[in-house]
DNA sequence: GTCATATAGTTAGATAATCTAATTTATTAT
DNA sequence: ATAATAAATTAGATTATCTAACTATATGAC
């Protein structure tokens, strides 16, 4: 992630604020026909926020050193725990990256002792992975501020807009989760 | 952004998709008293969804060898084109990276001839940063499928549905680019 | 007018998160 | 028994970020 810390001074002028319209401008030069203006409008838009969501997430849990993607896969750890036999294949699937990306944030996770890995007995090339004592500890622990972080995201709405918001959440969800042939 | 390109096998039995339910059933567990638990549901929504709209648009944008976010420094340098005097330092400010990050980019950028930097006649220290005809060609030629990668992402919403989440994005957008202290 | 300080940008060196390709070990199927 | 397949890792690369140190230039205090 990555948002100003601390010390490091920025230029006198900085840029003037353009906001959307100029977007938008370029946007009718620029779009195809069968582009609807008001859908991208709206996709820029969401575009933008997602980023700045993301970055809120890793910001909040950045006094806990770790980032909103790791601590994913603890969270992923804790509720499979007990139920699943969570292999290193099985979380490059679920997070749609590599094996080999599975790999490194494995060992990332096990220097730390947050996670262990266990050999199955059932089929010796297969790892079980499980969230240690000491990764559960730190879930609890960063539990409470990841979700009043959630919460915050969305404190500024009315109780109308925020009813509003939920039915679009979930169906935009479940819509770009089939694309991306991902899901929790 | 990252997601399976081809040939990469995935483990024979997959996760099961636990849905929001069982994140719920730990919220109820682990969220501080203080935490409005329907406002960090939606919360926890806003960011699943988040993260998947930038790998659908990094997906979009990978034909043409650029990442939404190095396609964004190209699209603020267009739109300031002639305005303003854009400099590594305002980039990084705008960006809400570190300048030596800005640096980097640009690096990138220049290697493939996308931008071009000019010291500044005013103050020698100073860097006149500009997007080249080459970075323009570019631009032209991926903002139609940009365009429609934005719309797709709101194509399954219903007419109603996007009005309301217009209203909510636009205040969503506002209040938490004052909280990270950026904006376009 | 000189000198200390501040600013803009870059460089150097590090880390995280991803990738592909190759390797190792174990299982399955012909 | 051997070939093909599968799971995990290793090796080596790239991108995107960071901090700290450095260079060159400008400014401001005296």
């Amino acid at each position: 992630m990555g948002r100003k810390n601390n010390h490091d001074h920025f230029a006198d002028q900085s840029l003037p604020k353009l906001g959307v319209q100029p977007y938008l401008e370029l946007m009718d030069k620029t779009a195809s026909g069968s582009t609807d203006r008001h859908s991208a409008h709206l996709g820029l838009l969401m575009m933008w926020l997602g980023d700045n969501v993301l970055d809120v997430m890793d910001l909040e849990l950045s006094p806990f050193h770790i980032t909103e993607s790791k601590f994913d896969l603890l969270l992923l750890l804790t509720l499979h725990d007990g139920r699943e036999l969570v292999t290193p294949s099985a979380i490059a699937e679920r997070l749609g990256i590599r094996r080999a990306s599975a790999t490194a944030l494995l060992d990332w996770l096990e220097k730390r002792n947050w996670i262990a890995r266990e050999q199955s007995s059932l089929d010796r090339r297969m790892v079980h992975v499980s969230i240690t004592p000491e990764g559960r500890a730190l879930v609890e622990k960063a539990l409470p501020t990841f979700w009043s972080a959630c919460s915050s995201l969305v404190s500024e709405l009315e109780p109308e807009e925020r009813k509003a918001l939920e039915k679009v959440l979930a169906k935009l969800n479940a819509a770009i989760e089939r694309r991306l042939g991902v899901g929790r």
